[in-house]
DNA sequence: TCTTATT
C-alpha cells in the first residue's frame, strides 16, 4: 500500500504521541529533586475507586490541591491508578507522610501502591535495582514483606502479586531506588526463611528479556533438498557440535516437506551450525535457510512485532513528507494535483480523495521524497487560488492522529479538585473545576501582574468584559477558582462568584483577596486561559481597550509568531465562529460568552495546523462544536444552580 | 513464577 492510500485507508488507533512537559513553576522548598511537587502515583486500584473515596483518605495526611482517577478515554473505566497531588506550599512533607502511613492500605480489599509521581518513565522502565521475590509464604503482606526489605534501603515500589479475591500468589516485587542497596537485599534475604518458607530473590527480568535467556539449541532448516534424509543431515551437522537430535518433517506418505530440526548440545554449536548450513552447498546446490527455531507462539509475536515496527516506520516516514491539500476543484484528479505540487520536489504519490463514484471529494494528499520539499510546497502553496478559490495545504496528519486529537478532547476530564478544609463552603462541594482554570494558567496570572490583569484588557481593576455590549450586567457569569496562592503563604482559597442571578442573591466570597481581581471570561481571555503562559516569560502586551481585532492572518504570516501568539490569532477567530455557530446551527442553555469562551479553549488544544483546517471547515468546526459541548453538559461543567438559560 | 504510569 502506497503511503498515500494509507494515509487516507481507516487505521486503527495508533500509540499517542509522548506529551509535552507541563510548565511548572519551580519553588525550593528543600525537598528532593525526584519529588519537586507533592504529587503522588496511587496505583493498584479497585475499578471502583474514584476520587471521592481517596479524598478522604488522603486529606487526613495534607491539604489536596487535586486528585485525578485517571480513565480509559472512551469508556471511562478507572485505569486502577490515580495523582494525588498535595498542597506542598501549606505542607512540604504531607506527601512523604501519606507515603508512609497510607501504603498498602486496603481500598475495597486491594492494598494501594503509593509512589512518588514520576514523569520520567526510564527508571520504571530499564528497571535496575528491581528484584523478584517468589516462594512467598501466603500470610506475608504487603506491609510486611516491605518491613523486611526496607532494612537494606529505600523502597520507590513494592507489590505482591494477588488474585481476583486479594490472597497471595506467592511471589511479588521489591523495586529499591538504589541499585546497591537490591544487592544488598538479595544477598541477604535470598534462601532466607520466612514463615516456614524460604524465600526466592532474584534480579527481575522482564518477560521479553527471559525468553531470549532461555537456552536455544534447536535449529530449523528449510529448502532441503528432498532426497536428504535424517542420516543425511546429521552427517552434514556433524562438524558444527554435538548433535542431540535431528528430524525432517514428512507427509502422510513419509516424503521429505524440506524442512526439518537438528538440536544441538549447545547454544554456540547451534549458532555455528546456522551460520555454516546457510553456505552450505548439498549435491551441488546453495541457499539453505537456518534459524533458531522458535516456538509457534514467539514467532507469531516476533512477526506480529515487526509489522507494528515496520507499520510505527512508515508512518514516522511520511509524517512530515505527506501533504493535505483542501478545496481542490472538482475536476482536479491525480494528473493534475502532481502537476500542481512537481515545482517543489520530487514526489513519491498523490491522491485525490474520491467518492466511490469516482468523483473528487475536493481534498488530496501529495506526498514528496523529502520533508523540506514538503515545507516549501505548504508554504508556496498555501491560499493559492486555483480557479478563484485558495485552496489549503498543510501537512497530513494521518487519521489515528486526528481520532486521538478528538477523543483528547473527551479527555479533557477535569480532575477533582478539593478546597482546603477548615473553611465555609460558598457553594456546594464538590465543584468540578472549569476546563481552563487549572492553576498553573492561575498562576501565571497572578504572576504576570505588576501592571494589571493580563486577562483584563482594560487594565484596571473594574471590570473585564469586552464584549462592548453587556458589560457585567448581563446575568450568570460564574467564575470559580481554586489554587494555591503563589505567594507560597498558607493555603489560600478563593472562590469568586460574580452572578446577578433571579433571585437576586450575588455572592461573592475571598478568603484572601489575590493582589489582582480576575475577571470573568470573554473571548480573548478564553483564549489566554487556553496557552499556559511561562511564568518567568515577560508580561505580555496588554492591548488597547476594545481592541478585538480579528487579525486577518494566512497560516505564512504566522509563521513568525510564537505559539502562544499563534494560538491567540486563531484563538480570536476561532471565538467568533463558534459564537456563530451557536448562533446559527448548535443550541445552548447556558450563556453565550461562557460556552464559547471554554469551546475556544477546549479546541486550542489542537494543533496549529489542525485549527487551521478547522477554522476553515465550517462542518467540521460544528461538529466539533457539538461534540465539546456535549462534553460541557455531561461533565457538567458549566454553571447549574439556578444559573438561567441565555 | 516476572507489575505499574501521567493530571
Amino acid at each position: 500500500m502506497s503511503e498515500i492510500e494509507d494515509a487516507v485507508s481507516q487505521q486503527p488507533a495508533a500509540e499517542q504521541p509522548a506529551q509535552t512537559a507541563t510548565p511548572v513553576a519551580s519553588t525550593d522548598l528543600g525537598v528532593a529533586a525526584n519529588r519537586p511537587n507533592g504529587s503522588l502515583y496511587v496505583g493498584n486500584l479497585s475499578p471502583e475507586v474514584d476520587e471521592q473515596v481517596l479524598y478522604p483518605l488522603f486529606s487526613q495526611v495534607g491539604q489536596i490541591n487535586s486528585i485525578r482517577v485517571c480513565r480509559d478515554v472512551i469508556s471511562r473505566r478507572s485505569l486502577g491508578y490515580a495523582y494525588v497531588n498535595f498542597n506542598v506550599q501549606s505542607d512540604p512533607s504531607s506527601a512523604q507522610k501519606a507515603l508512609d502511613t497510607l501504603n498498602y492500605h486496603l481500598l475495597l480489599n486491594k492494598p494501594i501502591r503509593i509512589m512518588w509521581s514520576s514523569r520520567d518513565p526510564t527508571s520504571r522502565k530499564h528497571g535496575a535495582g528491581n528484584l523478584f521475590v517468589k516462594n512467598l509464604a501466603k500470610s506475608i503482606d504487603h506491609k510486611e514483606l516491605h518491613r523486611i526489605f526496607s532494612e537494606f534501603g529505600d523502597i520507590s515500589s513494592l507489590k505482591i502479586s494477588q488474585d481476583d479475591n486479594s490472597v497471595s500468589r506467592g511471589y511479588g516485587f521489591v523495586h529499591f531506588k538504589k541499585e546497591e542497596d537490591a544487592k544488598k537485599a538479595m544477598e541477604a534475604l535470598n534462601n532466607k526463611d520466612f514463615d516456614g518458607k524460604p524465600l526466592a530473590v532474584q534480579p527481575f527480568v522482564r518477560r521479553d528479556d527471559r525468553s531470549s535467556g532461555r537456552k536455544n539449541t534447536n535449529v530449523y532448516v528449510k529448502f532441503l533438498p528432498e532426497n536428504v534424509d535424517e542420516g543425511r543431515l546429521r552427517e552434514i551437522c556433524t562438524k558444527y557440535g554435538e548433535i542431540t537430535s535431528v528430524k525432517i518433517e514428512r507427509d502422510e506418505k513419509g516424503a521429505s516437506k524440506k524442512f526439518g530440526y537438528i538440536n544441538f548440545k549447545t547454544t554456540s554449536e547451534a549458532e555455528q551450525a546456522i551460520n555454516g548450513l546457510k553456505a552450505e552447498t548439498i549435491d551441488g546446490q546453495q541457499g539453505l535457510y537456518a534459524a533458531f527455531h522458535e516456538a509457534k507462539v514467539e514467532r507469531a509475536q516476533l512477526i506480529k512485532r515487526m509489522g507494528e515496527e515496520k507499520k510505527e516506520k512508515r508512518n514516522q516516514d511520511s509524517a512530515d513528507k505527506n501533504v493535505y491539500v483542501k478545496f481542490l476543484p472538482e475536476n482536479f484528479d491525480d494528473t493534475k494535483l502532481k502537476e500542481l505540487f512537481s515545482p517543489f520536489g520530487v514526489i513519491n504519490s498523490v491522491k485525490v480523495a474520491t467518492t466511490t463514484d469516482g468523483i473528487s471529494r475536493g481534498f488530496g494528499f501529495v506526498c514528496f521524497a523529502s520533508a523540506s520539499d514538503a515545507s516549501t510546497a505548504i508554504s508556496k502553496m498555501n491560499r493559492t487560488k486555483i480557479e478563484g478559490k485558495p485552496l489549503h495545504v498543510c501537512l497530513s496528519q494521518r487519521k489515528e492522529v486526528r481520532i486521538n486529537q478528538q477523543a483528547r478532547l473527551g479527555q479533557r476530564y477535569i480532575p477533582t479538585v478539593f478546597p482546603p478544609t477548615g473553611y465555609n463552603m460558598p457553594f456546594p462541594w464538590p465543584y468540578p473545576l472549569p476546563p481552563f482554570y487549572n492553576q498553573y494558567d492561575f498562576y501565571s496570572v497572578m504572576h504576570n501582574n505588576g501592571r494589571g490583569n493580563r486577562f483584563n484588557h482594560h487594565g484596571h481593576g473594574g471590570r473585564g468584559f469586552r464584549n462592548g455590549g453587556r458589560g457585567n450586567g448581563g446575568r450568570g457569569h460564574a467564575n470559580r477558582q481554586y489554587f494555591t496562592n503563589p505567594a507560597g503563604q498558607k493555603g489560600v482559597y478563593q472562590g469568586q462568584r460574580n452572578r446577578n442571578n433571579q433571585g437576586g442573591r450575588t455572592r461573592q466570597q475571598t478568603v484572601q483577596a489575590p493582589s489582582v481581581p480576575v475577571e470573568a471570561v470573554v473571548p480573548a481571555v478564553a483564549v489566554a486561559e487556553a496557552v499556559p503562559v511561562d511564568v518567568a516569560a515577560p508580561p505580555p502586551v496588554v492591548e488597547e481597550a476594545g481592541a478585538v481585532e480579528i487579525e486577518t492572518f494566512t497560516a505564512a504570516s504566522l509563521v513568525d509568531r510564537s505559539p502562544e501568539e499563534q494560538k491567540r490569532i486563531i484563538g480570536n477567530k476561532l471565538y467568533l465562529q463558534i459564537q456563530n455557530i451557536f448562533n446559527t446551527t448548535v443550541t445552548t442553555q447556558y450563556p453565550l460568552e461562557e460556552v464559547c469562551g471554554k469551546i475556544t479553549g477546549m479546541l486550542l488544544e489542537m494543533s496549529v495546523d489542525e485549527l487551521l483546517m478547522l477554522i476553515d471547515s465550517n462542518e467540521t468546526l460544528t461538529e466539533q462544536v457539538q461534540a465539546a459541548h456535549e462534553l460541557l453538559l455531561s461533565n457538567n461543567f458549566m454553571a447549574n444552580e439556578g444559573e438561567v438559560a441565555n
